[in-house]
DNA sequence: TGCGATCTCCGCCAAAGGGAGGAGGAAGGT
DNA sequence: ACCTTCCTCCTCCCTTTGGCGGAGATCGCA
């Protein structure tokens, strides 16, 4: 039985290191490439996967959401978040959105692979740093659960430093709407401006991955 | 003639898929892998390679440090910065380091082997990305250093989501005077908004104590 | 002495942000 | 069918922000 892979990173280089990582072994085959994160989700859509590798640091759709959707569109399909960075936020944000998976790309090879079969079979595979990340995050739960998703949607570009009219635009939404979404969320978190809900985002996961 | 090359990364996938790359051509040879900025110094002294291609991000000793230490012992040694992430700062600070060239990762094999030879020959080799950033950088020096330290308390409270009437309290000066500061603040650094200048600074260290 | 940078403050004004409240429609659970 | 939640958009109104020009005071340096 052969696990059918697609690799999303907007490096080739990062692209091929994990071809040949892969090549290692008969059971992997990668079915696809993308270079951002609306690429993976159209790979997902026409390929339906076993997993995607996913980085999360790329152009056009970020990795997170990208995650995101195609857990919500592809069910079928696990995905693993592959990164360079350690960071509390893309861990949380990663997970939250959906991710069997989060491994840094100083894996080493038979690592790799061993997670992949693993999260071809549902199994939750999280880098011993990454499992701490969590741990100390779950125990300390300073999320904004009660935000909706679209609220979420907001706040993730408004922790960008984007004025209500750029998020209007990229939402396709009015820019009435993006006000009361803006007032729910500091109601909710409780805080009395746009910076410091920006900066409370950046705190806690939301916005950028960097 | 051959060209020796030592890789400094350290993601095991991005050296395997950069040797990949490299060996496509058979000018070059890749003579050593360093994880570190400081592996990357030792190989240096002990190769006296053609080329360094650096990492920016490392545990350690960092891209920059080690390429500036480099640049100053093995002169015969030129060092290509090969990043993920395209950065205002780290462009500057590696080329005021020392570095010949700096490439993004996402960069196709060939034109990756095309730089590789320029540097080799001592020729300068930019991502037109990067050399945009540089030419900015040049044109409108916005370092943090530019700004007063009357403006660095200021954005300092500014990190932490204060309003103009806070910060004007808090420093015992007028509110028109801290919009003065603002204005300054915002243009040095080239931002359109106090979120994004909060964020900015947040992002280079400044803000409450973290 | 003059020059330049910095810090302080002022007023004016346009734009953006944010509070309060209402309202229609879609989706899902009872 | 009903209720709730959510998303969407609206109006009215006020505050905050930020751009602009101007200005006096201090300090240090050429």
């Amino acid at each position: 039985m052969t696990i059918r892979i697609v690799i999303a990173d907007d490096h080739a280089v990062v692209r091929q290191g994990l071809k040949m990582f892969l090549l290692d072994d008969p059971e992997f085959v990668v079915v696809g490439e993308a270079q951002n994160g609306a690429e993976a989700l159209k790979l997902a859509h026409e390929l339906n996967p076993d997993v995607i590798l996913m980085d999360l640091l790329m152009p056009v759709m970020d990795g997170i959401t990208a995650i995101g959707r195609v857990r919500r569109e592809c069910p079928d399909t696990e995905v693993i978040a592959l990164t360079s960075v350690l960071e509390d936020a893309s861990v949380v944000g990663a997970v939250r959105a959906g991710a069997i998976g989060y491994l840094l790309k100083d894996t080493q090879a038979d690592e790799l692979i061993r997670s992949i079969k693993a999260a071809a079979n549902g199994q939750v595979q999280l880098s011993p740093q990454a499992a701490a990340r969590l741990v100390r995050e779950v125990r300390a739960p300073e999320s904004p659960e009660s935000l909706t998703e679209r609220e979420i949607d907001v706040l993730r570009l408004l922790a960008q430093g984007k004025a209500n009219k750029e998020i209007a635009q990229a939402l396709v939404i009015g820019e009435n709407t993006v006000k009361t979404h803006v007032s729910s969320i500091l109601l909710k978190l409780g805080v009395q401006s746009r910076t410091q809900a920006a900066l409370y985002a950046r705190q806690i996961g939301l916005g950028p991955v960097d």
